[in-house]
Formats: C-alpha cells, sequence, structure tokens
DNA sequence: AATCGGTGCTGGTCTAGTCCAGATAGGTAA
DNA sequence: TTACCTATCTGGACTAGACCAGCACCGATT
C-alpha cells in the first residue's frame, strides 16, 4: 500500500479501503454519513464525495439515494458460456435471487430493437421490463423484447418467473446460438430509476440476441447490470 | 430527448449531447475549457465539471490531463470469439494501431498471477507491460505474465511487435483455449499512469488466461482498457 | 537551427458554506 | 393497534471563490 500520497482524495480513500480490507467494515454494512466523514478527516464534504466517488468507481462501495454509502458485496460471476438464467446461476453461488417485473405490453419497437430482432420498421414488439435482485439489492434492470409471432398469450403468465423456463415449459422454445455485446457506460434514465440510483452512476450493458433450437431469432435482451455487481467469465475452446 | 429537467448538470449534459448527435463537434475535437463553460452555462466550474465527468461516465467525451476534454472517437469492436489481436484488429476496423513498450523484465510474480500460471509462491516470471494507441490515442495498457519456462531469450526481442506473432514465429507456440474475465473498475494507478489519465478513471478489466495448442498454460494478459474505447462481442454456439 | 526560459492557459484539488428533497423514526391522535 | 404527522438525518445540487502543477506556445539566446 502506498502511504507517500499527499492528495487528501486518495489518503481519504486509502484508509476507507484499509478497513475494507480488513473485515472491519463488512459487506452491506453502512458507511457514517458524509458530513462526519468530512469533520473525521479535517476536510470538506466535497472533498470526502470525490473520495466516496472513487471508491464507488472502484466498485468497492455503492449508495442507495439519500439512504447512504455502503459496503459492496462480492460480485456474481457471470460465465457467458454456461447458459444459465439468473435465478439458477445466482443461487447456484450460494444467494438470494429474486425478480420483480416492472412492465410488459406489446408495443412499437424502437429503431434498435427491429435491428437486433431483424424486423420491418414500426414492428410491434413485447417488451417488458423487470428488475432483479441478489441478497435483497437491486442489481440489474432487463428489457426484454420478444418477436410477437413466437410467443402467443404470454403476457397472461407470471412474468416474474425466469423467462427460460416458460419458454421451454408453454412454447417448447430453448435458447441455441446467443450474440453478447457489452459495453461499459452509464446507466439508462430508465435502469437509473429501476435501481434506484443516481442518474449517471457506471454500469455495465449486455445486450444479447437470441436464437432457439432451430435457429430462428426469437428474442433479445437489453442487461442493465451495476457495475460493482458482476464479474463476467468466458471461455474459449 | 427530455427537456423538462430543472437540474443544471443534466441541462449541461443535454445541450453538449445534443451537439455531439449532431456532428457539430467532431471526435477528437477539443471542447472548450472548463471557465469558458461555466461562463457560458452561467454556473460554476464544479458544477460543469460534474456534467463533465457524466459524459465521461456514458464514454462519449474523455479528458486527458491538463489539456482539456476531448469528444470520444467509436469504440473499437473486440470479438472475444475472432482470436485476432490487437494490431490486426485495429487495422480491420479501418484505424491505426501502434505498441510502446514501457518495461520488460524478468521478477518475482505476485499472488495473484502465481494462481492464473499455476506456479507456486515466488516463482519468477516475465513481466511486459505496454501501452497501445488507436489513432494516436492511448487506450489500452497491458501487463503480460509470461511463464519462462517456455520463452527463453524473448526479453531480447523487439517486444513492440504483436505477442501472438512473436510466439508462433520464434517459439512455434499458438494459442488455444483462452479464459477471458471481464470486470468494469476504476482503472489501477500503473494503468492510469500510462495513459496518462487521471487516478480513478472508470475502465475495464480484461485478464486473459492462454494456453498453446497443447493444452499448455503459457501465459497470462492483464488488459486495462479505456472505459469507452471498446465493446465487447461474444458469440456463443 | 536548436535549445532554453518565460508566461498564460488548462485541468486538478480544495475550502466553506447554502438550500432542497427524500428517507426514517418517534410520537400523537383516532 | 393503526394511521398519520413531524422533526431530524441523509445525500443531491449548487455557489463563489482559491492555489497549484503540468502543458503549449512564443520569443530570446546559443
Amino acid at each position: 500500500m502506498r502511504i507517500e500520497t499527499t492528495k487528501a482524495v486518495t489518503a481519504i480513500g486509502q484508509v476507507l479501503q484499509e478497513q475494507l480490507g480488513h473485515g472491519l467494515l463488512a459487506p452491506g454494512s453502512k458507511l457514517p454519513a458524509e458530513r462526519k466523514l468530512s469533520e473525521l478527516f479535517g476536510t470538506t464534504r466535497i472533498t470526502v464525495r470525490e473520495a466516496l466517488l472513487q471508491l464507488e468507481a472502484q466498485g468497492q462501495i455503492y449508495r442507495e439515494e439519500r439512504r447512504g454509502w455502503f459496503v459492496s458485496p462480492p460480485r456474481l460471476a457471470y460465465n457467458l458460456m454456461q447458459r444459465s438464467h439468473f435465478h439458477a446461476m445466482v443461487s447456484a453461488q450460494g444467494r438470494v435471487p429474486s425478480t420483480e417485473v416492472i412492465s410488459a405490453r406489446l408495443q412499437p419497437a424502437s429503431a434498435a430493437v427491429c435491428a437486433w430482432l431483424q424486423l420491418p420498421a414500426l414492428s410491434s414488439v413485447i417488451q417488458i421490463c423487470r428488475a432483479r435482485r441478489i441478497d435483497e439489492r437491486l442489481v440489474l434492470y432487463v428489457e426484454h423484447y420478444l418477436n410477437p409471432q413466437y410467443f402467443p398469450g404470454i403476457l397472461q403468465f407470471d412474468l416474474n418467473q425466469s423467462m427460460t423456463e416458460l419458454y421451454a415449459r408453454h412454447y417448447d422454445l430453448h435458447y441455441g446460438r446467443v450474440r453478447f455485446e457489452i459495453v461499459p457506460t452509464a446507466l439508462s434514465v430508465d435502469a437509473a430509476a429501476a435501481l434506484r440510483v443516481s442518474v449517471g452512476s457506471p454500469g455495465l450493458r449486455i445486450a444479447r440476441v437470441n436464437y432457439d433450437q432451430h435457429q430462428r431469432l426469437i428474442d433479445c435482451d437489453l442487461e442493465f447490470w451495476r457495475h460493482d455487481a458482476i464479474h463476467v467469465g468466458v471461455d474459449v475452446v
């Protein structure tokens, strides 16, 4: 650990990091208020805030709007090659998943979605927006876009469950080829609202385009992850 | 586009974004100085700075230390399945790559590197640190760690070229299986220095563990990308 | 022609506050 | 017990400055 720094913000970061490293601040626990910290370190709130933002960028802490700063839990391992769904993946790592549906409706597709699903302009698609939690913490906002021709009546089902299982059970559709596109960027306005984080927070956008067992393009997902919630693994053989 | 916002920082962001979107600010061009912008928008430098940091988080602009803010060029498409090397990949996308060696030496491995390379504690490894550019812009800092038993005398070669080609030509080693691990995080101190960005800037860390054609674990790379410089694609069949 | 030294400009860092709105918890009234 | 209300605490957003260090450019010296 470097100590010779003179900058206040890195110094504050190091002290907090040191406490984090030694487990004195457990995952999920709350940090003292910004005003308390500025008093503690003998500096202004703006400077403390800058240090906190850096730790946030590193994924060590996160905030909940107007509630405070918290220590980040370990990242979820997201392996793109094991085609597992959220619920199974989270459970397998000894953690507790949950899902809530935000909206589900048939609507005109945006240009980007038309391109992904290879549909003509102004096509209608089924959009399903969901927020997902690990151990009660909101970590993922997903927009699913389904080609309606393959999923008649799907809006009547319980959409809190896994889509993968729903597809298999009621439509006999199974994922085949998948294309992922991963972009580090800020969370979209919708994603930030759903995850209850301030707009402009860093995030990881993962777009998936899914084919079924017959090589038909059936749906695509747009996932917005809290940037500190996952690490992505890929095995290429 | 939403306009009904009242917050100054999002308002500033929107104005700049609008100019960006219409190509009035071309990729690579310089934004007015922070003080100029604060005057222009009738606010303080801190507020302007916050807006700029949000655009940076979105990957639309970037800064060079004490030189100013610039419009981000398009992202490089990094496809993990096409095992192409940096030089070929960048050239194929009509852009100009370059590489400079920062350091290259035999040294004791860190605990993390020992684990990746499956070497006993306190093993020596060859570390090669390089910085890479696309169209003159520094975008990638890489630390290579080679198992020295497979690469006798490699430090005498010109390390500005592609390692992939060097392996093939002089050691008859070709990459086989590869494992990637992608983590959105802040740039490390070394990476930030090499890329000449301020410490704590957001980045994408991609760790690769490489096997050769005989399934032997030969080396690993630790890549730190500017977060706005790439988007990662993966095709899973 | 090449080098050196200013000098102004740029972002980097920091101070010392203010006002606002959402979240929380405790107490009071129905 | 339940519902509501209010005081307090939290981060969010912002003002109006300050000083410093690195960068770029230009002119003077070698």
